[in-house]
DNA sequence: GTCTATACCGTGATAGAC
DNA sequence: GTCTATCACGGTATAGAC
């Protein structure tokens, strides 16, 4: 067993808290508790609460994006000289976030509740998204273009919107599915959730972008 | 002109902050100064911080589901005898938010950005969705099965999450898709997002709720 | 009943001493 | 690296004006 660092336990600490309460709702000194070290400690390594919420967002956010990245190239290396299908290309996007969230890191998965809550706020989507994931997206943009041939770009553009959308809501992970469906479903069961996004998301793209 | 009430005045100005900051970015002391009055009044009226931010979100949740359910039975009173189509369904759904945002009532652009917020935090979802929303949900889920039959109870659901999840995210309006599209698509283009919203989810539910 | 001024007391982030 | 002091700001109760 790997002890962390203090400097780790302070990430880990901030990144759940701040992944279930949002910025606002943490205060250093709950991040500090939790991480048993002393106040002062988080300013030390980190600079202002600002810096510490940055950082926090940061550490996974590179691991992420290379995988993602790794994903896309191989599944593109794979069907050699032939076209990538839709399918192929939204697996790659969700694939190393399916993985983040079935994995025994429980620092992973109060991550991607983090993300998530990045993502939909008008606050920090702006701040973090255009560094930490915006121009590795891209890339993707690009490879539904290819093959999606005389589709609108806005319409790619839309349809991506309505992705990252549904990604969003299923990494938040807020336990409405399960109230609404009567335990049918449950907010953690990502297979299920991803296993029904993929087909979801490559049908619609199909509608809307096909070139009439 | 009408002008607002003191009260009404510290429910916009409580929701056009909830809206962008969320609950515990917000003090009531800057909700005070928006609203001209003196910082004890929103106790006065409303009681705890906590209270104000349930009134806040109570005050339009009941307008919008009445509204939805009468647009849904009107398009099931207008397809008389007939079957309702799936995109019906949708657009029924749909069609008062795009409303309520297309609204020149900035109160109203402000209060969706706050059901996107409400929607996506562990926190408020528990909370305030069961009573103001999910009941009424429960109609346009069984308006689903009607128009779907064989598909699994779990299928439709988690494609209800998905539209639920792309509809949270056109409604927190983080200008996201400006910056991917490099300005081909804007946050604020309601037409735009709702237009191809509809054939988007009505694509992906046929596919994903088929009874194979 | 509606509203304002003010006071209370806990908690926040952070700088500076150690 | 740690502990402590500082000082501003938080929510809210209360007293009394209109």
């Amino acid at each position: 067993m790997n002890t962390p660092t203090k400097s780790e336990r302070i990430l880990n600490a901030a990144e759940e808290l701040f992944a279930r309460h949002g910025y606002d709702g943490v205060t250093i000194r709950q991040i500090a508790t939790k991480a048993k070290v002393d106040v002062a400690l988080a300013s030390y390594h980190f600079g202002k609460k600002e810096d510490l919420f940055k950082a926090v967002f940061r550490r996974r956010a590179e691991i992420l994006s290379a995988s993602r990245r790794e994903v896309l190239l191989a599944s593109q290396a794979q069907s050699n000289g032939e076209k990538q299908t839709l399918e192929q290309i939204i697996e790659a996007f969700l694939l190393p976030l399916k993985l983040a969230q079935e994995s025994n890191d429980p620092g992973w998965r109060n991550y991607m509740a983090l993300l998530s809550y990045v993502m939909t706020s008008p606050v920090w989507n702006e701040i973090l998204m255009p560094t930490a994931f915006d121009i590795h997206v891209k890339e993707f943009i690009d490879a539904l273009e290819q093959v999606l041939p005389g589709a609108k770009i806005e319409d790619i553009h839309w349809c991506y919107h309505y992705v990252s959308g549904a990604l969003a809501l299923t990494l938040a992970q807020t336990g409405r599915i399960d109230r609404l469906s009567d335990g049918a479903c449950q907010s953690s069961d990502f297979d299920a959730a991803y296993n029904r996004m993929i087909p979801f998301v490559a049908a619609g793209f199909r509608e809307v972008c096909r070139g009439d």
